[in-house]
DNA sequence: TATTAGCACTCTTTTTTTATGAGTGCTAAC
DNA sequence: GTTAGCACTCATAAAAAAAGAGTGCTAATA
């Protein structure tokens, strides 16, 4: 970063400052004013002219003020925002309110952070893989029907009905449920494996098939959790930037934003990324996203854990000159906030 | 309907037809050239002067063609429609597999509906008020926790995690199962009166709490299931149709999609109201329509049952310009479908 | 009496032209 | 190294002009 000097710095700050608050490409004149720096609008375009040719910013046409390129807002993220970090940030307490169904709470999460942010906004649910089976319960539910009950760790309840041909007497119940949970109890679904599949198959006896299916519903669950229950919350706020508003993009953003399947993607492709500076939190700008429908937004995400590598992802997607700073603040707090009210719930 | 002799119906079905294909206010010409009877632009306009006046059509400005007025789409719906009925409407089948998961299934529904049609499309759960229990079962998952799973009818499972303050022995355990089974089994939320409560209670003795906490989570899950679950798909498709693709107002559609509370609203609204010829098909327009965040659009929906006077409902939303036809056919058709698959998976 | 050709008029939409103005790069002076 | 000054560029806004679609009305026709 030997690049650039302090005054250079200085102006690019002042660039990207104002031009998150107006949208507007900023020309040498505003900054001249606004500075603290007393440098005429002639020497500020010198300098321009010289971080746009070492590519922290771009001239949208000849004739136009600066715009901070990906370059340039990467910079901002890395070194910029750091140095503001002894304002208070006053963010509003998320007031999520303890329900006892995650879904609705998830739900909730997306809508009020959206609203606090006015961005689009979208988290996924913790994915079942890797936790731990904690509980199975089958019971006769009529003649031709059990109902199988995992619970797994998280208290994530999954139910599945199986079809029998004639009903088993609860002597037999009693054994098969004993069965499942000595062999079950504290295993991940990776751990199942085929020596232990056929052992508990061979001490099922003749309710084998029973067995079969229930570890069938077992695996199931996990390949159908595979599909991660995304929620989101706010895509229409994407109107509120003009530079994203244009019906054609703006369709195609809320589209990826209903369907889910890019921002599965998305949430795939984080697990393998690194973070800022220890904070949990990722920035990805432009470019850098994995998502081709979102080249021209940045996107920030934060993990949350439920305790036992059970992990969600949060994620915040706007304009390039989204206001890092807040959204940052508002992540690292929220995910503490349900680190913390997850930890507690489980157990 | 004697205000209309056979020439002004037929004019004015050309030119709604026109005007369903075309999006474009249609002129006198247009009728002279496109219909079968011979006559001249200068009588056509004659014509459309009266439909006009009985108000039928409407000229968005002085000199432009004629479309019609939500009276003119409301006298195509109910008489014209029908005449085409010959034709075989080829709507590719709707390829629902049939997977054990309700959700699943719905949420696939939604979408192969909105890519047939172009249109924006929602699906409400069925309802759980009115729905029978099946079956209860209490579990001991740990010495801190029972596992409470009712049943109702439609297959509906909801799980609940009661706090006990010490573990149940199992023969206790055993009569709570009888006891609520017994009570409670073929019984509907509102047939849960205090009469029974209080009974219940009676019966359970030093039980008396757990029994009053599974009651408590049966009316919590109805009242959770009061925002019955919509599903939606397509709601960009509104892109498609300019006079609706307005950034302001398609804003505001999707949102309204996003956020569901209105479209709650409007299934709530449609029970009250009465159907197209017996077809169980509702056709909303314009202003007919209960959301005022649709004042522009047509609103088709229909009703599925899932037996037991369980009943979900399925919603088509687009321009008033829409293809009334074929929307009422797919509807109908997705209908028959759903009506039939779910009979079968509920026992 | 019902139909039609003809034409003036209206109003939107499209295209063209003409400002306006923000911002730059460069030169020459300080 | 900094700055005032000025010509030049280019996007945007405003105004003007042209084109077209369609109507309503009148007068002629079958």
């Amino acid at each position: 970063m030997e690049e650039l000097d302090e005054r250079k710095v200085k102006i690019l700050n002042a660039i990207i400052q104002n031009y998150l608050e107006t949208g507007e490409p900023v020309g040498s004149r505003t900054i001249s004013k606004s500075s603290d720096l007393n440098l005429s609008s002639a020497t500020i375009r010198n300098e321009m002219s010289d971080l746009e040719e070492l590519g922290y910013i771009v001239q949208p046409h000849t004739s136009a003020g600066r715009i901070p390129s990906d370059k340039g807002y990467r910079f901002y993220v890395d070194h910029l925002i750091a140095e503001k970090d002894e304002e208070i940030s006053d963010i509003k307490d998320l007031m999520i309110e303890k329900t006892e169904k995650m879904e609705k709470m998830l739900k909730q999460v997306v809508k009020v952070l959206a609203n606090n942010t006015q961005y689009a906004t979208m988290i996924s649910a913790p994915a079942i893989t890797g936790t731990k089976v904690k509980f199975v319960q089958l019971s006769q539910v009529n003649e031709h029907q059990i109902l199988s009950v995992v619970m797994m760790s998280g208290n994530i309840v999954k139910n599945k009905l199986i079809d029998v041909d004639e009903p088993l007497n609860s002597e037999n119940m009693l054994k098969l449920n004993m069965l499942l949970n000595t062999n079950l109890n504290g295993l991940t679904v990776s751990d199942i494996n085929l020596a232990l599949i056929s052992r508990m198959k061979a001490q099922a006896g003749e309710f084998e098939a029973i067995i079969e299916q229930v570890l069938q519903t077992l695996a199931e669950t996990i390949v159908d959790e595979d599909d991660t229950e995304i929620y989101t919350s706010g895509a229409t706020n994407i109107f509120k930037y003009p530079e994203l508003a244009d019906t054609q993009k703006a369709s195609e953003f809320i589209s990826a934003f209903e369907e889910k399947e890019e921002l599965r993607n998305l949430i795939a492709d984080i697990e393998t990324e690194g973070e800022e500076k220890g904070t949990g939190i990722q920035v990805y700008i432009g470019d850098e996203s994995p998502i081709q429908t979102m080249k021209d937004c940045s996107v920030v995400t934060a993990t949350y854990e439920l305790g036992e590598g059970v992990k969600g992802t949060i994620g915040i997607i706007g304009p390039k000159r989204m206001d890092y700073k807040n959204v940052m603040d508002n992540l690292s707090h929220l995910k503490k906030q349900l680190d913390q009210m997850l930890k507690n719930n489980d157990d």
